[in-house]
DNA sequence: ATCATAGTTGACTAATCGGTACAATACTCT
DNA sequence: AGAGTATTGTACCGATTAGTCAACTATGAT
């Protein structure tokens, strides 16, 4: 193996997220990539076969490098249940608020923005791969809730109910923060709205008296 | 006026609204909304100055046409909050069924679609027309849940915290929709959802008898 | 009947799209 | 040093993109 290939690969996938991420995948051609990685185009196929290609590898990646060890670390087995959400609704937050600084605008859910636009006959492979890696996901949410529904934390029949009813509310106020490009609502409404839907105690925010 | 200008420039409307919904703005050109519509390029551009003209323009007419008289029937001053509630959710329900029936596939909400991808330096216009419908529909909502308030029909402190949670948690759960292709979370969550979210009586689905 | 005008048409741009061909280069191993 | 291969640069491809334009047709008002 002569070069081991530092950092061409590596710049185009961190490139394409960053451009994907805060517009679309359809309005960043493969131009507009190697130009803002400083790469040039035979390089780009010399990496992958395809847009379509650099795209699930950046996604795998985003997985692999952010997502799987934020689960990991979020729903950790010896984390109490109400903190497991509690840090799970921070982080998201935390998430947001740093894309937020490093690209100037609200971004939301890349799985979701992604995935909404891959819909229809072409290029159901990234469809595919967006609803695999949610699929991911929701195992670990599902593994917590599972765990704190059988050891009676919460009290609900069904795990995938709730499973849904979370990530559905989550990816609802990404998707709003981004089409609105404000962080208002994911501050406001994402941790008690999760805990309203688990039926956990909802802290208040500001004032604790009531009348 | 010579000829009244009888159906070319709807053609073109609902084949851009139906093109756009099932895949994306993106992947949906000029020349496609063209053939499918079966009206040739010189005649789109004497009717639109541009692709995001007739999108802005379908928009305006789903929102006059769709959403403004279904707000208003369901949130008909005569009708009381609960069962408006449960109209609203069960009219998405059903826009959702007959758009899967007609184009095979759940499609989600056409706002939130566009609006997600439409972020980005180019094409602010259609992101804030997407943020002015918005904004249409939860001005509709924020009454009926202000004069629930002012009844005691409900007890909340923050109104515009209810509308946002309400409307973001229907716009995830429609969006997931739209990405996995199934009505399923739809058709279980949005309903006791949005009751759980309004602090209303959740009815059972199936059984009513508890244990 | 005629004339202004709304509507239609198809041919036409110039730019960009994703992708390819291939020679030149840079590196590792022997 | 030299062989061999991974990587890069450049030039290119045909298809498609949004959009233009001048000519044409149908119509309604006078």
């Amino acid at each position: 193996m002569p070069r081991p290939d530092k950092g061409t690969r590596q710049k185009l996938i961190d490139t394409a997220a960053d451009l994907i991420w805060t517009s679309s995948y359809g309005s960043v051609s493969v131009d507009d990539i190697c130009r803002a990685a400083n790469v040039k185009k035979g390089s780009f196929y010399h990496y992958f076969p395809s847009k379509a290609d650099l795209a699930i590898a950046a996604m795998e990646e985003h997985f692999a490098e952010d997502l799987e060890p934020y689960f990991q670390k979020v729903f950790a087995a010896n984390v109490p249940f109400v903190q497991q959400i509690e840090n799970f609704a921070e982080s998201i937050l935390e998430e947001q608020r740093i894309a937020q600084e490093k690209y100037g605008r609200v971004c939301g859910c890349p799985l979701a923005a992604l995935g909404s636009e891959m819909i229809g006959e072409e290029s159901q492979i990234l469809s595919a791969k967006v609803q695999e890696m949610f699929g991911k996901c929701q195992d670990y949410l599902k593994a917590a809730i599972s765990s704190a529904i059988a050891a009676n934390v919460i009290d609900a029949k069904d795990a995938d109910e709730k499973v849904r009813e979370l990530h559905d509310f989550t990816t609802g106020l990404m998707m709003m923060g981004r089409i609105n490009n404000t962080l208002d609502g994911l501050e406001h409404d994402l941790k008690p709205g999760m805990q309203r839907i688990l039926g956990l105690a909802v802290e208040q925010p500001i004032l604790k008296k009531s009348l």
